[in-house]
DNA sequence: CCACCTTTGAAGGGC
DNA sequence: GCCCTTCAAAGGTGG
């Protein structure tokens, strides 16, 4: 349900630029009449904007005067992305989604010679491609979103370079193509083959857009890819480069899948990992994904409990159609992950915290067992024998 | 090392 | 259909 609020006027003209995908399509019209309260309800919120934030943000979107024409603006491209949209054909697995006007699924796969100053991120082995390590949502580099964050030509990126040849920025129905992999691909994606998306970065409150800090490449759970439609049954692509959305079971992905560790390895470790398929991304994930650094950059905030809390505010304060963009993101995301695993339920990775922690508890216990028995053993010599029963 | 925090949305199950 | 629970991302923090 998404929580919209601070139309902030763009309720004129609204209904024919919004995208009439089955769920948001149904909650328009209770858009449409919670638009003022809900919009109360966010000022009442801005209000509550810590003082880091309110410090920073006086471009903030409460106002509004100034992003009514970047609005104008935006309402115009989205109307031609849409119309665009409708001269796609329709996929053919459309009972997945009942109502859906899905009209493929845009990828942009840049060679990572398109990473800033040539550069790679830590992280950078990892296949950037539904979700990547920049914050960049693959998908966001392909709508022509007009807003700041989906600029398709970043200041960073010089005109020519957002033009090479093979830079497509519209594959809209060229899945295979989006997937396609590195020829060898092995198990191993070296920063030299890595999948790098084109990195947007976010423009700071001093206006000009700065790198994401090393420590933004994160761990995404669709940072790694491959084309799952010709996976094999253990989420392995068959040239071993595993799928992003496929992590180690126990553990985060950032150090378990890819990282040699010449030391010793643990029990657990040596333990078969069962791979882990992921959620997709909801809207408010691909949101946070995109705007974590810029917060992070304003506010100079490092802790993610604070800046979600920032971001779930921005989020409320978003108009419609900013929303629908993600909305719709993540509609295709959920599409393209029910493709690629098409037997893949929520509920199977329900219960991996209290089941991680039920393991430890039964390593534990266990190991208690075991050395209890070994101190029963160590005197044993000396001990009776008891009967099976006691045992 | 790992749970927790904090946010919203999706999904699944129970009633 | 409603309600509840869990998980998805992120990274600092504390046990």
């Amino acid at each position: 349900m998404p929580q919209l609020n601070s139309g902030g006027g763009d309720d004129l003209g609204a209904n024919d630029e919004m995208i009439a995908f089955k769920d948001e399509g149904e909650q328009d019209e209770k858009i449409q009449e919670n638009a003022f309260t809900e919009r109360d309800l966010a000022d009442l919120k801005s209000s509550l904007v810590n003082e880091s934030e309110i410090s920073q943000n006086s471009h903030q979107p409460v106002g509004r005067s100034g992003q009514q024409e970047e609005q104008r603006v935006y309402e115009e491209k989205h109307r031609e992305h849409l119309e665009h949209l409708d001269d796609v054909p329709k996929p053919q697995d459309a009972g997945m989604y009942k109502t859906s006007t899905f009209s493929g699924y845009p990828f942009l796969m840049l060679p990572d010679h398109f990473h800033p100053n040539g550069q790679m991120s830590p992280s950078a082995n990892k296949v950037a491609v539904v979700q990547q390590p920049h914050g960049m949502h693959p998908l966001t580099s392909l709508l022509p979103y007009s807003n700041e964050h989906f600029n398709p030509n970043p200041p960073h990126l010089t005109p020519d370079m957002s033009q090479k040849p093979g830079v497509h920025r519209h594959q809209p129905h060229d899945l295979p193509s989006f997937y396609s992999l590195p020829s060898g691909g092995v198990g191993q994606i070296t920063p030299s083959m890595g999948w790098q998306g084109q990195p947007v970065y976010p423009l700071s409150s001093c206006g000009f857009r700065q790198p994401y800090s090393s420590s933004l490449t994160s761990n995404s759970s669709y940072s790694r890819f491959s084309h799952s439609l010709i996976m094999g049954p253990s989420g392995m692509h068959p040239t071993g480069i595993p799928h992003p959305a496929i992590v180690p079971s126990s553990g985060r992905q950032e150090h378990d899948q890819f990282d040699i560790k010449p030391h010793t390895e643990s029990k657990r470790e040596r333990e078969p990992k069962k791979p882990v398929i992921k959620k997709p991304l909801n809207a408010f994930m691909l949101y946070m994904k995109e705007m974590r650094a810029k917060v992070i950059a304003e506010c100079t905030l490092k802790e993610s409990a604070a800046i979600n809390q920032i971001l779930g505010r921005r989020w409320h304060a978003l108009t419609r159609e900013e929303q629908a963009k993600y909305y719709e993101l993540a509609r295709k995301e959920r599409q393209l992950h029910m493709q690629l695993y098409p037997s893949w339920s929520a509920r199977d990775n329900y219960g991996k915290k209290k089941r991680r922690k039920r393991d430890k508890q039964q390593d534990s216990t266990l190991g208690e067992k075991r050395s209890a028995f070994a101190i029963f053993k160590e005197d044993s010599t000396s001990a009776p024998i008891l009967p099976m029963e006691v045992l």
